[in-house]
DNA sequence: AACTATTTATAAGA
DNA sequence: TTCTTATAAATAGTT
């Protein structure tokens, strides 16, 4: 989608990378949520960065079976 | 998208339930790959259907800390 | 953070 | 279930 057609392999510009991962997170957490709801299924979605920083999504209890191990330093 | 605007509920018909949520969960992980790819990120999409099914992707090693005990009676 | 031209995902149909 | 296609939705580049 967008103006051009992005090649899909690693954007190498700072900047533009945390743009489109901030963007494409938030789109990705959002059709989880809708194919949790159109479908009643519970879904997770987990984002590891390569800073340690972990974004996670989870719809149900089902979180519970996860991440019993934060993984590497992870914070919200 | 598609033919007509679909409300964000639960689809009562079991066999275009059944549908979405093939194609969805699809769709959810081809984004996830890209995300993955683009962003440099490593990425857990997880589904559990109420049957106890579960559906999963992940890019990386990252899903060693994942499911460190199998959700329900969760097969493939 | 908002906009919008464009690409992409997908609902319905074949 | 796989393919098609009209349309809705996501988003790349811009402001």
């Amino acid at each position: 989608m967008g103006r051009k057609k992005l090649e899909i392999k690693r954007i190498e510009d700072n900047s533009a990378r945390m743009i489109c991962f901030s963007k494409r997170r938030n789109g990705l957490v959002k059709k989880a949520k809708e194919l949790s709801a159109l479908c009643d299924v519970d879904v997770a979605a987990i984002f590891f960065s390569k800073r340690g920083k972990l974004y996670e999504y989870c719809n149900a209890n089902s979180c519970s079976f996860i991440l019993r191990t934060p993984p590497r330093n992870a914070s919200t």
